[in-house]
DNA sequence: CCCTTGCCTGCACGCTGCCTGAAAGTTTTC
DNA sequence: GAAAACTTTCAGGCAGCGTGCAGGCAAGGG
C-alpha cells in the first residue's frame, strides 16, 4: 500500500450519510485517507443538523435512511439556506424516478454496490464544477499519456484510445498514483465494486487489456513487480 | 540476536492481538527489539479495552480470534472515534472474503507465515503514512546505495539494480541494520518465514545473488566475517 | 605445508506468479 | 428481442524465482 495523498481539494469538507455500519465505515476511512475531512451521520435527521453545524462542502447522502430520506434531507437543509452540493448513494432499483433529474443542480448519484473509484470521481468531478475559480483541471496527464475525466477521452502519443469503462478506472486509478506501487488487492478494493468477490486475476487481465491499448508503445509505463504489484513510472535512467 | 535500535519510528506504541502464544512471543519479542513500545492481548475483548487505555499508535491484529474477529475489533474502536491504523495478519487460506477492503483507510495486511523484516516494513510503511509531518523518508541510504521502500528501486553508484523480492528483502535488513554483524541464523530469523525449515546455505546463496548484483564495484560493503555472519560496512580506513 | 572447516557459486529442479487467448456469462445498445 | 460490447472465469504456457546439492576454493590452525 502506498500513501494517497490526493493532490488538491483535500481538505474539503464531507458530510457522509448513511445507515449500514459496513458500508459508513468503508467509506469514511477511505475518504479520509483521500486527503477528505469527513464528519458522519446515521440518519436524516441527525444529518440535517450535523449539515448545519459542519457547514460541509459536499454531502454524500444514502437516499434509504431510516428515518427521513435523502430528498426530505436534502429539501430540509435547502429550506435553512444552505446549497450544498450532493452524491447520492442509491439502490440499484432504477425505478426510482426521483433520481433522475438530479444531476441538473449540479448533483450527481452513485448506485449501491459502487466503486471506490467511482465514488472519488464523482465527488471530485462535483467539487470541481462547484468551486469557482475551477483551479482543478479534469484532465489527467502523465508522461505522452492523457485522460480527461469529463469527456472520458484518453490519448496515448497522442493518439486517440477507446477504452472500456473498467479499463477507463483502472487506467485513472493508476494515472492517479502515478509512481506508487499498487498491490492487486489495492487495485482491486478501489477500482472493482466493494461486493466483487472473484479473484485476483481479473487485474492481470484488465492490466493485459490496458497494455494492449495505451502501453504498446516505448517508453512502457506500466510495469510489473513480481510479487509486489503494479506501477506506472517512467522508465528508470 | 544482535541488538537492533531502529533509526526512528521507535518508540512508537504498537499493540499486538495475537491468540497464538508462539507467535505471540516471537512478535513481541522482536518488535521491542526493534525498538517499539509493545503492549499485547490475546483476545478481541482484551484488544479492545487494551486500545482505549494505551492508545496505541499501530494496532497489529489477528483476524482469526477466540472471541470477536479483527473486523469487530476494528469496528468497536472506531466506533469509540480512535482512528488508529491496522496492520492485519490473516491466515493464506484466501476462503476468507472479508480480506476484501482491507488495503482502504491506510491499513495493510500481511499474510501467515510471515517474514518478520516484512511484518517491521509493512508496520514501518503504514506508520510513515499515517504520521503527519512524514520526517521518516522511504528511502534508505549506506553509501551509494540507495534503496526505496516504496517503489522497491535500488541503485548502486547511480545505476538501477533488478533484485528478487528475497533479495530485496535481504538487502533491505542488511542496510536497515549497516555496521552490525549479522549470524546466519539471525538473517534467517528475520527475512525468511518463521516456518522455514532450510539450511543456512540459502543464506550463502542470497549473500552471492547480492554481491553479485550490487556490489560489483569498489568499494566493498558487503563482508564476511568467517563462523560469525554478515555485515554491511565501509571498508576500514 | 597440509588438513579441516567454512564459504562461495554454478547447476538443476520444481514451484509460483504472471500473461494471455478463449470461452462463458452478463449488461447495454439498438 | 437480438446483437454487440463488456466483464469474468478458466486454463495453458512461460519466465523468474527459491531451494538443495555438490564441487571447488580460501582461510586458519596445527
Amino acid at each position: 500500500m502506498a500513501a494517497q495523498t490526493q493532490p488538491k481539494q483535500s481538505e474539503a469538507k464531507l458530510l457522509v450519510v448513511e445507515d449500514d455500519a459496513n458500508i459508513l465505515e468503508l467509506l469514511s476511512a477511505s475518504l479520509r485517507f483521500a486527503g477528505f475531512d469527513v464528519s458522519t451521520a446515521t440518519s436524516g435527521s441527525a444529518a440535517v443538523s450535523a449539515a448545519k453545524n459542519a457547514t460541509p462542502d459536499l454531502v454524500v447522502l444514502d437516499v434509504m435512511l431510516p428515518d427521513l430520506d435523502g430528498f426530505e434531507v436534502i429539501r430540509l437543509m435547502r429550506e435553512g439556506g444552505q446549497r450544498t452540493p450532493v452524491v447520492f448513494l442509491t439502490a440499484r432499483d432504477g425505478t426510482d424516478d426521483k433520481i433522475r433529474g438530479l444531476t441538473l443542480g449540479g448533483d450527481d448519484y452513485v448506485t449501491k454496490p459502487f466503486s471506490l473509484e467511482e465514488l472519488t470521481a464523482r465527488i471530485r468531478a462535483v467539487l470541481r464544477r462547484t468551486t469557482q475559480g475551477d483551479e482543478e483541471p479534469s484532465r489527467l496527464v502523465f508522461a505522452d499519456l492523457e485522460l480527461d475525466e469529463e469527456t472520458h477521452e484518453v490519448y496515448r502519443a497522442g493518439q486517440r484510445v477507446q477504452l472500456s469503462p473498467t479499463e477507463f478506472k483502472l487506467l485513472r486509478y493508476l494515472m492517479l498514483n502515478a509512481n506508487r506501487v499498487l498491490s492487486k488487492a489495492q487495485i482491486l478494493d478501489h477500482v472493482w465494486k466493494y461486493d466483487f468477490r472473484g479473484d485476483d486475476n481479473i487485474v492481470e487481465s484488465y492490466i493485459s487489456y490496458l497494455r494492449r491499448k495505451v502501453d504498446n508503445v516505448q517508453p512502457r509505463l506500466i510495469h510489473t513487480l513480481r510479487g509486489v504489484g503494479y506501477v506506472l513510472r517512467k522508465p528508470a535512467v
